[in-house]
DNA sequence: CACTCGTGGTA
DNA sequence: TTACCAAGAGT
């Protein structure tokens, strides 16, 4: 295909400096891998360099307890990709070697390792000849080659997947794969694409016709859920001591802690078996996650930790303030901890 | 296989 | 405010 060596040779002189593209060993392509997916670059770096820096290969990751890891993953989101990140990392460790499967089915195989980062690892550390498709080659390759196909169809990866295959270089794969890929995210973008920048706009169906804006097809919107959540912040000024959970339940969050809660169908403070003249209210936000808006008001229980316990007849942990930091919190719980002790995050 | 998993940036 | 979506995977 005439275009591969003109997008090669951008990709070479234009490729942003990325830590993970300095040594291409498996261990940090696939670290990399993990934290960008659904995440941009710009997000996951500094989460990229506190895994590095806390572990030096697989071993050291596999020995970690899952809370530390999840605890560094803190903010980033898709928390199963951290969890998922540690069995694979003791999976290698325990199983293999240390040695990662070197091949795209094999590497399939793997917790947290689907279509796209298996084909990412394969091709940029193996060299296999595999599309590495996330959402910036859709975009690309929907627009390069005018394919009407809908993305958001369940077949969308398969077709992409063997269309490619036939186009794509026999060597070179893996700069060939982030080429597209750093194409997508630097010049191909969603709105406003740079095509007077881009190095195979003549090669490119729908710049040619004028239909940049209509690639790629994608119909199906995301459904959202409204929620609203409780929280009751339980505390012992004499002990530093408060009230947490772990999220152990098939749920947003699961395996992070936050506090003692309470979900109604509405904002309402429909609370019966604690009392409003009991708590006051401390703070109220929203937060968006993909398919749910959830409204959050926090409380502060004014009788002590003991009478909680015994008021809602459930098993809470207590943990110190000072523990606030190896403790692992979605977003919002964060943000209300890190306002209220702003010395402890 | 349709749905569910975060968080942040941008128009 | 709303909508879109980002180096997707698991169930």
């Amino acid at each position: 295909m005439s275009f591969i060596l003109l997008l090669l040779d951008w990709y070479h002189t234009h490729k942003r400096p990325l830590p993970w593209r300095l040594e291409r060993k498996v261990f940090n392509v696939w670290l990399s891998e993990i934290i960008l997916q659904q995440t941009r670059v710009n997000q996951g770096l500094n989460y990229y360099e506190k895994f590095v820096n806390h572990f030096s290969d697989v071993h050291e990751l596999a020995k970690a307890d899952e809370q530390l890891v999840l605890n560094l993953w803190q903010g980033l989101g898709y928390y199963t990709r951290a969890r998922n990140l540690h069995k694979t990392a003791k999976i290698i460790s325990n199983d293999f070697h240390g040695e990662f499967p070197n091949n795209f089915n094999d590497l399939k195989k793997l917790p947290g390792i689907g279509p796209y980062t298996a084909a990412a690892i394969a091709s940029i550390c193996f060299d296999e000849k595999v599309p590495a498709i996330d959402g910036n080659a859709y975009r690309v390759y929907a627009r390069l080659f005018g394919l009407d196909k809908d993305i958001s169809d369940s077949n969308a990866h398969k077709f992409y997947f063997n269309y490619v295959l036939e186009i794509m270089p026999n060597e070179n794969t893996g700069d060939f794969n982030e080429a597209i890929m750093e194409l997508g995210a630097t010049i191909c973008m969603p709105q406003s694409p740079k095509c007077k920048d881009c190095p195979i706009a003549e090669s490119c169906v729908a710049y040619q016709t004028g239909r940049i804006e209509k690639y790629p097809v994608k119909t199906k919107k995301v459904k959202v859920r409204k929620r609203n959540f409780h929280y009751f912040f339980v505390f012992d000024a004499l002990t530093n001591e408060f009230l947490v959970q772990k999220r152990i339940n098939k749920d947003v969050w699961q395996n992070l802690y936050d506090l003692p809660m309470i979900e109604t169908k509405t904002k309402n403070y429909d609370v019966s078996f604690i009392p409003k003249n009991k708590v006051s209210k401390v703070g109220e936000l929203r937060h968006i996650l993909t398919h749910q808006h959830l409204n959050i008001q926090f409380y502060e229980f004014q009788g002590g930790i003991e009478e909680f316990q015994t008021t809602t007849n459930q098993d809470f942990l207590r943990i110190k303030t000072s523990e606030i930091k190896h403790t692992p919190f979605p977003k919002p719980i964060a943000s209300f901890l890190a306002d209220k002790f702003p010395e402890m995050v």
